[in-house]
Formats: structure tokens, C-alpha cells, sequence
DNA sequence: TTGACGTTCTAACGGCCGTTAGGTAGGTTC
DNA sequence: GAACCTACCTAACGGCCGTTAGAACGTCAA
């Protein structure tokens, strides 16, 4: 078991915050380990996960298919490693938006949650997009590790429109769960369509925001 | 209730085993057919296309999975019919809403095509809910083929956005491709947690709806 | 120079994949 | 009863899959 990382998170409890780590986060080859990370992750959220082979993955990368296994003890694993990533990065954007926003007035408030959840989209790498294309399809073992994160971070989202509603700001008649989920699917599922590439995430922010808050009618 | 008419479309591939003209919906036997078609649309949306092996589904459908061959002449081909038919449960689907529903005044119109689509998501087998957890991931050809009948859905609902959007219903600054985007991935995403078993769509459909038109706020 | 170590490669394993050729049982038609 | 068609089965093909054991390479310390 050679690898001895300070970032590498062994057990299925998240621990550490993610990227760059708190003192020599790139020791001299486990760069190699963030290039397999970074290009599974990639592929993942293209093709799935039951779509991308681990040769293929080695040739994107630049090696030979058993020698991932000197970074990883099986694709399972490589798959947990990668969607477990992809919820720290959301609650890190929640911690962010949180920590700036909390006595915004609610339009605001709402405002800059939903555009922390798009920034774990679409700015901090692949690996929140491949978590939520991946996710439903993932074997049986690997979701049942990210449940936990999974519901602390939608137990977030439930407090904060819960207390949007206590003081009013959302009608008393909305149904909390429903709205979550439809803003979910609706921020979700603009990887299909959305390119960050070309940039705009403010203004795609701002239009799912007033939706999300106003709705439609005029 | 399966829709009639088990094969409209001429799709990519059109060599059928002699079927007798336009009439004779049942032969005695291509019921195993319709069967392979439903089991195989439960499988993908469970596991998804590159999940799904033929000899998995031919046991689940009762026989070997060279057996398969008899009716489809490829995975790819079974694939695509099952999206194509997916799509064609949704458009015919929104030709109801619309018959049904033309001079509603905006709300009940717009309510009427959500419960509609959302039909078409649970009430008329796996076929529609196959096709939007697995379009993204089919192989480039599978696609191509039903980018077609995909765009001729999607322009429906903007040419009813619009429509609305120009009578004064909807307000002038929202986004119509924003706005249905984010309704689709609402609707669509629910097939990760809206259980048809226990209904209640009808009470769904409402309060998306509701999100959708008013938004979350007071 | 030697040895140890970290990282990758080579070469293969058993297994499952989509697919095909040819056989077979039963029913229908002459 | 013979020929035929329909619907399925058997058995295999080549190929790719995840995974493993062991060898080779470079780097650095002693």
C-alpha cells in the first residue's frame, strides 16, 4: 500500500478539504494520481462509468492500463474516490456562499447559493458533474458509501429554504422537498446542455435564480 | 397500456421480418417482441445502456440471448427504438395536452403540459423515462438518429413559451430556453426519486407546476 | 558502485461481451 | 406425409473487460 499522500482519503468518511492540501500537497508521482483523478472523472462524465475502460483511461493519461493499479486497488475504488470528491466540492461551495451570504436578504441569499452550486458544476473541475451524472448508475457498494455526504449536503439545502420559509420569504404553500428537487434537476441538468467553456455562469445563474424564485409568469 | 402501433417509425434500420401491411397489430408472436422492448427499456433506465448485457435481459425476458437476434438485428437498433419510442410517447402526449387544452387560460395550459409530460414519464411505460437517462450516454449513431424527433419536441414547448411569453402571460425578461431547460431537468430528474408505484403525479404535477409558473418565493 | 525504492511496463489470466451459424421442435399448408 | 415457416436453442467466435504477477527502468543514498 504505498500510498502515503497527505491528500489521500482512505476511508469513506470525507475528511480533508479537497484540492490543495495544507503543506506539500504534490509530492513528486502522485501528480500522476490528480492526472487519473482529474481525466477519469473527465471521462466519466462523458461516457459513464460502465462506458469508459480502464485502458482507455491509461492510453488519455499516458500509461499502461496496470499501472493505474499502483494508484488505485480497483476501478470501485477510483469511482468512490472521484464521487466522493465531486460532494466535497459541493459543500465547499455551500460553506463559501454561506459563510459571505448569510444575512443577505433572500433573493440574494437563494442567489448565491445557487450560484455556488453551479461554480461546483462547472469551476472546480470535472468531478461534482460526473457525481451527478454518474451517481444513479454506480454500483450498489459505491453509492451506498456516498449516501451519508449525499444527504448531509441535501440536508443543507432543506435548512436553508426551511428558514427561508419560517420567516416568510417562501410561500407557506410551497412544498420545500419539491422545490429542492426540482432546483436540483434543474441546475443538474444543464451538464448536458450548459458549456463552461463559454462562460456566462453568471448570467445562467442569475436566469435559473429569478426562475427558480419568481417563476415564469409575468 | 402500450400505446398501439409497435413500429411507426422508419427509423436507421428497415429491414422488418415481413410483417403484414400497416394493419394486424399482433401477430401471435412478435408479443415476445413488445416484451424484449419493455424489459430491455426497465433495464436501461435501471442500469443504464452500457450496463445492460443481452444475456441479462434475455433472462429476464425468458430465453437465450441469441434468441434475441430473431427480433432485433443489434443492441444499437434495440436501443434505438426503445429512445425513439420514447420520444413519440411524448409527443403524443403533448398532441392530448394540446387538444385538450388550447384556449385554457395560461396557467391550466402550462399545468396541462406538465402533467403531460410527466404522462409520458410514468404513465405509459419505461420507454420516455428510458430515453432521458439514457440519451446522453448512447453511441454517437444512436443519437444522430433521434436528434430529429428530439428538436421537433423541444421547438413545441418553445413555440408554447413563446406564445405565452407574447400574449403578456409570461414576463418579457424571462428567458424562454432557460425557463423550459430548467423545467425539463425538473421533471426529467424526478425519475431518480418519484416512485409511479405510490402515484400521486397528479399532486406532483401540481406542485411543479406551481414552482414553475409562480417560483418558491412569497 | 551498489542497492533500495518508486513508478511504469509486459504479458497474461479468466470471464463476460455482442454477435453468428447452424440446428431443432412445433405448427401450418399442400 | 412432406415441405415449409416460425420462434427459439446450442455452441461457439473474436474481442475487450478488470485485474494480477513479475520484470524493467530511473533516481537517489550510502
Amino acid at each position: 500500500m504505498p500510498l502515503a499522500a497527505p491528500e489521500s482519503v482512505s476511508g469513506t468518511a470525507g475528511s480533508d478539504p479537497a484540492v490543495p492540501g495544507p503543506a506539500a500537497p504534490d509530492t513528486v508521482a502522485d501528480s500522476a494520481r490528480s492526472r487519473i483523478l482529474d481525466e477519469a472523472a473527465s471521462l466519466f462524465l462523458q461516457r459513464g462509468h460502465e462506458g469508459t475502460s480502464l485502458r482507455h483511461l491509461a492510453e488519455v493519461v499516458g500509461m499502461k492500463a496496470g499501472s493505474l493499479y499502483y494508484h488505485f486497488s480497483s476501478k470501485d475504488e477510483l469511482l468512490t474516490t472521484i464521487l466522493e470528491r465531486g460532494i466535497e466540492v459541493m459543500h465547499d461551495a455551500f460553506d463559501r456562499a454561506e459563510r459571505e451570504h448569510v444575512d443577505a436578504e433572500p433573493f440574494v441569499r437563494v442567489g448565491a447559493h445557487i450560484r455556488a452550486h453551479l461554480s461546483a458544476l462547472y469551476e472546480n473541475g470535472p468531478y461534482t458533474a460526473a457525481h451527478v451524472v454518474t451517481f444513479r448508475t454506480a454500483p450498489e457498494s459505491v453509492r451506498a458509501a456516498l449516501v451519508p455526504t449525499r444527504d448531509a449536503y441535501e440536508a443543507r439545502w432543506t435548512a436553508l429554504l426551511s428558514d427561508l420559509q419560517r420567516s416568510g420569504a417562501v410561500a407557506a404553500d410551497v412544498d420545500i422537498n419539491v422545490a429542492r428537487l426540482a432546483l436540483f434537476g434543474a441546475m443538474n441538468s444543464s451538464v448536458e446542455w450548459f458549456d463552461p467553456e463559454r462562460g456566462g455562469l453568471d448570467r445562467f445563474a442569475d436566469a435559473i435564480t429569478r426562475q427558480f424564485w419568481n417563476g415564469a409568469s409575468a
